[in-house]
DNA sequence: CGTCACGTTGAACGCGCTCAACTAACGTGG
DNA sequence: CCACGTTAGTTGAGCGCGTTCAACGTGACG
């Protein structure tokens, strides 16, 4: 298997979503070219503290100051690993100051960005969940994404110079906003940071392809499962628990991401429930037989 | 007829280069090759053909050489605008040998890759046009996207370094491969082709979007119209008729690409034909009333 | 406690699917 | 040349999945 640690996502999909290539596990990641940045001067804007922080529940309520980040160096961001590029990783976050770190808190229902603001930033989820929607000018909403921590979003403002979707924080959250320009100028000179970025972006692309075979061809309860199998399978890499976890999102989003009204996603879960395969009480999700979740 | 003349001006204004070592990315050194005519060999630079060599139908029939492409210089070549940065699109093609320009056939039905496939290239069609599949284990097929000419295909490859699709042409068509490897390359001493391979990258993940917007919460009607309008709308960036069109896909593949039975495309098709909003017969579609289209 | 948003469950409806019959276009071989 | 098979497309009839509408349950929070 190959290195998995650094490119954790490579194999995202695999089971929830496999019209994808299985096989595909075999290929290598981005290979990592001779660092040719040497460690510098210590880190200038980033404090350190614990990773602990990062875990706010939203329980954790607000914060004195609004947008008062907690500010965590890159060096000890557990993102580290999902949002850098190996080049990188190891690095002091001299080279960075003014690109990564600059971290800032969403509360609850907050827009990290909206459609039509402008192309300034891509953001990095340190801690928490969001959701992107797309706005149709009718007013129906499609859920193009849900992100936990260590994922970017932000990405579909390039093309146009102006995002296209909102971004909302599904609970309180910390993002890490990198200003595009500096992150582009940065990967003139650094080709792991490039093919980074790549990577990234292609991986969005192949995310929403199985999704797309997700919406085209698979009934109610296919797609619940592979839901919950794509969470859980996300949820892993990270380091969580990959049978329990909390849904950080309503039945009715999870309905729009699917395509599938509010009342079928309570339904298919129920009846998911019933065979036996996962256990949900409100929020609370357990995956009990994840071997026959995944055969449908 | 290799047009080696076209070297020395080629290398003179060359702006976006702005003095970079452009040939150092290719294998082929700048030196004048044979001015061979032979067809034994693969032409490695361009040939200056008609572009009306290009508009090659399917009644065409099979050339004499199978995967004999018609070789047209990227300067003279339609697609240049949309498949090249504005840098490199007043430029002769010298730095672009190895990269740009090595174009080949492909018969009705043929795949340019395969799911499975190493990544390696990326393509542009050049004419004709394609369609990508993304195969589920069961069997299942989503068709994620048509493309026309000048559109892009093959990033869905990067992240695993396979691609995770299958590239089938819808008519005989010709495509141009694109070395990854040597494009990125030259994209590290170009910023503008970095800039212009991003926003591809984004722009495709925008199309997704909007396609996931589009089988998340349209009826059947607004699909096929939405379906319509996009085609329409490609083919009038392409200089061709908004208006007027052949489909080149069967209502079976535009169902599996709107997540709808072929009968429902069929259904809708001469549902929109009797309100006078478009007018079908067979693969030649008519749009009448493209402003009601437009409003489902 | 009451409020409100979220979730579950039931019953009936309707859109798109399934199955089927038929037509049209096309190419192939006798 | 027609006979024929093949593939693509259209149209109809009935069905079923997911929606819609409605009622009720539940949990968080002031």
């Amino acid at each position: 298997m190959p290195d998995v640690a650094r490119y954790p996502s490579a194999t995202a999909h695999r089971s929830a979503f496999a019209g994808l290539p299985v096989h595909a596990l075999s290929s290598e990641p981005p290979l990592p070219l001779p660092r040719s940045r040497a460690e510098a001067v210590r880190p200038v804007i980033l404090l350190s503290r614990a990773d602990a922080a990062e875990r706010m529940e939203h329980a954790g309520g607000t914060s004195s100051a609004r947008n008062a980040a907690p500010q965590i160096g890159c060096e000890r961001c557990s993102s580290r690993d999902l949002c850098m590029p190996p080049s990188l990783r190891d690095t002091q976050p001299a080279g960075l100051v003014g690109v990564f770190g600059n971290s800032r808190k969403v509360e609850r229902g907050e827009a990290i960005y909206r459609a039509g603001d402008g192309f300034e930033n891509l953001y990095v989820l340190r801690a928490g969940s969001s959701k992107t929607i797309a706005l149709h000018r009718d007013g129906r909403e499609q859920i193009t994404g849900f992100q936990i921590s260590g994922e970017f979003i932000g990405m579909e403002g390039l093309t146009t110079g102006v995002h296209t979707l909102d971004a909302i924080a599904l609970e309180d959250s910390v993002v890490c906003a990198i200003p595009f320009r500096a992150l582009e100028s940065m990967s003139y000179t650094d080709r792991d940071l490039q093919r980074h970025m790549n990577w990234l972006m292609s991986r969005e692309i192949v995310r929403e392809s199985a999704h797309l075979m997700l919406m085209g061809s698979m009934n109610a309860e296919e797609r619940v499962a592979a839901f919950l199998l794509n969470l859980s399978q996300r949820y892993r890499e990270r380091g969580y628990s990959a049978t329990e976890f909390q849904l950080r999102m309503t039945r009715d989003e999870i309905g729009c991401y699917l395509g599938l009204k509010l009342e079928t996603v309570s339904r298919m879960l129920t009846r998911l429930q019933k065979r036996g395969l996962i256990q949900i009480s409100g929020k609370k999700a357990r995956i009990v037989d994840l071997d026959n979740l995944e055969r449908v």
